[in-house]
DNA sequence: ATGCATGAGCT
DNA sequence: GCTCATGCATA
């Protein structure tokens, strides 16, 4: 078990807080990306490779293809267990922004490169210039959860209760501090435990809480909830559903406690393609260097390392992903 | 607990 | 084709 392997870019040098300031992040072209890279595309690839390693040298030859992907959609349920309600993507919780943007990969040419190559790996040196940027921003208009949950407006900062003592605060903040979220989830978690509920428990059980364009999730969700492996916006999404049915979970029992004599009481599997670990290496040296890929390198990336495209894109995706996760919230 | 995947919404 | 929220499958 490796536990988080955040890339270490994260943690080197910067501690970006995601929330509170917004670094005002810029579009750029990215068209010249394409120009810059299409040269010496041979270049790049290689070094990374050669950084990443180790791995692909004795194994050019791969054992075998790690391509095993098959996706069958036939399971439409969302029910985990027992609840009713199938809300399969009522679409909760989108928080589009218009979008931050880390800087194209504009960075100069050859040498630059080189330096990424050099420090990035080996290291763990600041690879620079375009570590993540900040997922946030002055609005958040998430659909239906944002309504159900009446979350603050840009000047709405009335609260019904002086509970914003400290109001005037910078911002439409309302109850987004990375702190509260932490220990609300482990509070949560402590709290689950005690009713002797599972996580896949709970997830079905908010179905059950009826609140408009709230379904169900999954075992994985509250797991990352607890442990603080979603983004900060997803978090805070959550938690007031969270926190309801935490709520009403307790008063159910405490019900229990007063009258404890009422209650009496198909198809293909999708299957996980497993990227092995020399090819992980490998993907994870390009990363250091281009964490956005354009679709012809990531093309380029697929063939040499024998995986899919798709599986390289979504790889990559995903990995994108994992750095602006919380977690490093363990930083307070 | 976490890796790889899907799908919505957006650009 | 990306980001984000989320989920299935699995270690």
């Amino acid at each position: 078990m490796l536990a988080q392997y955040f890339p270490q870019e994260d943690f080197s040098g910067v501690r970006i807080q995601p929330w509170g300031l917004s670094p005002t992040p810029l579009h750029e072209p990215k068209s010249i990306q394409g120009n810059i890279f299409a040269g010496f595309d041979e270049t790049l690839l290689r070094g990374a490779e050669a950084l990443a390693a180790v791995d692909i040298v004795s194994q050019k030859t791969h054992p075998f293809k790690p391509d095993a992907t098959y996706h069958t959609m036939s399971s439409v349920s969302c029910t985990p267990t027992s609840s009713s309600v199938h809300l399969h993507h009522p679409s909760v919780l989108t928080t589009h922004h218009p979008h931050h943007h880390h800087h194209q990969p504009s960075q100069g040419l050859d040498g630059e490169l080189l330096d990424h190559l050099n420090s990035a790996l080996p290291l763990g040196g600041v690879p620079g210039p375009d570590v993540s940027s900040t997922p946030s921003h002055p609005h958040s208009h998430m659909s239906a959860i944002n309504h159900m949950a009446h979350h603050s407006q840009p000047m709405n900062m009335s609260h019904p209760h002086g509970l914003a003592s400290h109001a005037v605060i910078s911002g439409p903040e309302t109850e987004t501090d990375p702190r509260e979220l932490e220990s609300f989830a482990e509070r949560f978690k402590q709290r689950r435990i005690k009713l002797g509920v599972t996580q896949a428990d709970v997830g079905s059980a908010l179905a059950n809480l009826k609140i408009p364009g709230v379904g169900c999730l999954s075992q994985s969700t509250i797991c990352r909830f607890e442990s603080l492996t979603l983004s900060h916006n997803n978090m805070v999404a959550l938690k007031p559903i969270l926190e309801a049915w935490l709520e009403e979970a307790e008063r159910a029992q405490r019900e229990k406690m007063t009258k404890p004599e009422i209650y009496t009481g198909g198809d293909k599997k999708r299957k996980r393609t497993s990227i092995a670990a020399p090819e992980k290496r490998s993907l994870e040296a390009y990363f250091a260097v281009q964490p956005r890929p354009s679709s012809e390198k990531i093309a380029a990336i697929a063939e040499k390392l024998d995986l899919k495209k798709n599986v390289v894109r979504v790889w990559f995706c995903n990995q994108r992903q994992k750095q602006k996760r919380m977690k490093f919230s363990a930083t307070y």
